[in-house]
DNA sequence: ACAGCATGTCAACAGTCGTTCACTTATTTT
DNA sequence: AAAATAAGTGAACGACTGTTGACATGCTGT
């Protein structure tokens, strides 16, 4: 009775979500980790407090924390897959295609930061659960470069093991690139344009050898 | 394991290491690290339970543990940058130099894999003061590496941006190689080969584009 | 209207964390 | 031999951690 918390408010949301909370969730998370932060340094107890639930509510919409960063592999994922398929409704020549390509990859940086900087920072690190979901997520991207690239008038005659030797050389150089922007930060305009146009110049470079390719066997 | 109390030890040290436990805190370190854990997931009292030595005994050899990730961020790059002064020595042809790149790449993480591990993934997770550290070396061994290209008959007239485009890429490449060796892991012999020869041709593609690169401008 | 389910709250638990302080002891220097 | 320094110990602190259980509330479909 003496309480000066409210006994009314037991058991109450303060406002009634209803249903966006797990959404909430994953973008606060994908924020918080965009910054000093990793994810096995990322709290249960310090996300929450950020969301405005109380702990346990975390339970409510993930059974553990790994749960949570397959969702978030899952969602940083799916803005990196809208590349490709911009990408792919391209149909210009190759030479344009890498303008293209580029510039796609730089829209898309812009628009989903947290999820990319999540991808870039936890391929390697912390989670074994989070860094195999994302592995797995990069080696499907891969193939499916390799897939798009066979049908370029370049690579016609060129077998499946060359095809994927050059998608994985483009892809790991992309997302170099990618990662390079990130933490040129925001603000530094002219920086991210001098990347993206070394971007374009070091895909050219690579596709520039291969027509003299010889594969051996 | 070995918590046995022991009275008598009060005060004592179990062994006296006279200064070998500094170099012991970085090795546990990074081999904690080599595994599911990333640096700020890492707690002090861990490592020094580990180590054998009380947590206070920690701040006998570094102020925080921000001073620690420097120290491993250090001692990683020192078996780096023998790579790149082994193959300096090597003047043969740029063709057999490309074998022989990829040769030492393969020996170095095989002898020092924790340190590729832990620049691997820290190297855009985590704490900010590692995670600068880290790029700051790594940019230098990308300008070395152009002042390297720079005597190649290749490239003489090359001007310098362009030598850091294809220096870039060529890092960045063996970097990405150098994790994807990782984590195959130790066991899995002929998936490393793979690897290794996947490394060398694409090494070889970016050299063969070199002869047709015309700067614009 | 009412039952059920999804989503929230609160209290409590046993651990772990980083850091301080005062201490002991071994080695090195003087 | 004495003094100084380097390197260890143990106790204690307050804060934070993940997880449990029981409870409350609002929304939805019957």
């Amino acid at each position: 009775m003496s309480t000066r918390a409210n006994k009314l408010s037991r058991g109450t949301r303060r406002l009634s979500r209803r249903g966006d909370t797990r959404k909430l969730l994953i973008d606060t998370a994908l924020s918080m980790l965009d910054g000093d932060k990793s994810f096995d340094g990322l709290s249960l107890r310090e996300l929450t407090r950020e969301v405005g639930i109380v702990p346990t509510g975390f339970y409510r919409h993930f059974p553990d924390m790994d749960a949570l960063g397959l969702a978030l592999v899952e969602e940083s994922f799916r803005s990196l897959r809208q590349i490709l398929e911009d990408v792919r409704k391209d149909t210009r020549s190759a030479e344009r295609l890498v303008a293209s390509v580029v510039q796609s990859l730089y829209r898309h940086i812009a628009a989903n930061r947290p999820g990319f900087a999540f991808i870039a920072s936890e391929r390697f690190g912390g989670s074994a659960t989070v860094r195999n979901a994302i592995r797995r997520e990069l080696r499907l991207v891969q193939t499916e470069l390799a897939v798009d690239l066979a049908r370029l008038p370049y690579l016609k005659e060129w077998n499946t093991p060359d095809l994927h030797m050059i998608a994985s050389l483009i892809v790991n150089a992309m997302v170099a690139i990618a990662v390079d922007v990130l933490d040129v930060g925001a603000h530094d305009q002219e920086g991210e344009t001098a990347l993206m146009k070394r971007a374009e110049q070091q895909l050219r470079l690579i596709l520039l050898g291969v027509p003299h390719w010889k594969s051996r066997r």
